[in-house]
DNA sequence: CTAAATAGTAATCGTTTGATCATTAGAAGT
DNA sequence: ACTTCTAATGATCAAACGATTACTATTTAG
């Protein structure tokens, strides 16, 4: 039923010297542990062991957070909001750069952030809880993203614009794929702890290469029939 | 810190007249209620919860099974073991039929379990939980339908065999996409609570012709590359 | 140097939660 | 009808966990 280690309670394991931070430096320190630790153990983590990593005690991380589910709060704020790069949005609709180059650049550059172990394990972990972040996250990612990138391939393939002919769920559907893809491949390292065998670029390029081969083939029938 | 519901502590909240079922029935609905049960809160789910969903007391449930790692396990066995149809696994190697029918065939059959609520939300659970259960059942995929799917694209698309060129990792990559893609739509659904407006058969069509397009133009250049 | 300000600790409280066990009650056998 | 078997209950235990509070130690301002 209990674990059997744990010897110490309430105190920090290293009974180091009691080290004073200013105010900022300790909550930024406490809240990029957090993040570490739920993404390690999930949210239902106990505070106490949280504590004992940081090397404080548990009481300590009510002084800077009211409550767990203020921390939590936090957590979602450093990896959701502080980790988007506003720039990624401009990729996408760079006529300038051939469409299959502005893919590979945004997607590299973001399965780096989003193929991580703490942001795939958080993202699934607040997920299953049922906080609405996900769900906001998602909706911004298709509004942001997956849209532009299904406007740019009808551009591509000299098909009609969404004032001619508006963009079709399917349209849309079909950009989920690589993000899907690439999303899958953060689970399957991360979560079920399969490692991967090619390089997460190599994987990117085919998935991109994929994506616009099924596009020129579906896009054209999908616009089609009606 | 607490809820402030439970008023009741033990004692199941229908007060109807005990109900006794033979051992094998009550173990059965025992088994069923906790897969729905965890499916929904998580393996940090109470047996107090539990026990009331059930219409009976807590301690019961500790009849049946001797600790909650126990009736974990069970539930495992019930969603990987219990929901596997080996027949699946003759699909894919029918060359009687064309392999965008055998795929379709398969996929379509597929999503019907492995996109519910309960199979999408617990393998997401155990595989955060670290159970290497996770880990074996996606090796027995890969081993039973992917790699089967590869060899049979080979053959498809006219290209040398196995025997004479062994399976390239990227090519059962490849074919992992159509997973991740079927399996994206049940995380959406069901964890990130984003309806699908289109209909899952017609998301698994156009997967498939995505990936046989895809890789008719990315597997030549696989295998060539030497 | 001293005192105010504040970062950090230790102890403890009230619940929750997995698990145990003596007791109760519904069904089956004779 | 009575006994036997066992499904199910109700009370309770001990550990775990979020949160609170009184106290201690380290800076910093005057």
């Amino acid at each position: 039923m209990m674990k059997s280690n744990d010897l110490v309670v309430n105190k920090p394991i290293n009974s180091a010297p009691r080290k004073r931070l200013k105010r900022e430096e300790r909550d930024r320190e406490i809240a990029a542990a957090a993040v570490a630790f739920f993404a390690e153990v999930g949210f239902d983590g106990d505070t106490r062991e949280l504590a004992r990593r940081l090397g404080v005690t548990q009481s300590l991380i009510f002084r800077y957070f009211p409550s767990k589910a203020a921390l939590i709060e936090r957590v979602y704020q450093e990896v959701y909001v502080g980790r988007w790069n506003p720039y990624w949005e401009t990729i996408i609709a760079d006529r300038s750069v051939p469409l299959k180059d502005r893919l590979l650049r945004f997607y590299k550059d973001y399965s780096k952030i989003s193929l991580t172990y703490d942001w795939v394990r958080i993202f699934m972990f607040s997920g299953l809880k049922g906080e609405d972040i996900n769900t906001r996250y998602l909706k911004f990612l298709r509004s942001r993203i997956l849209e532009p990138i299904a406007i740019e391939v009808r551009a591509e393939l000299g098909l009609p614009t969404i004032q001619e002919i508006p963009l079709k769920e399917s349209e849309v559907e079909l950009a989920w794929g690589i993000n899907s893809r690439t999303f899958y491949l953060g689970q399957r390292r991360w979560i079920f702890n399969i490692p991967l065998s090619l390089d997460i670029d190599e994987i990117v390029e085919h998935t991109i290469i994929t994506y616009l081969a099924g596009a020129k083939t579906v896009v054209p029938m999908l616009i089609k029939q009606d």
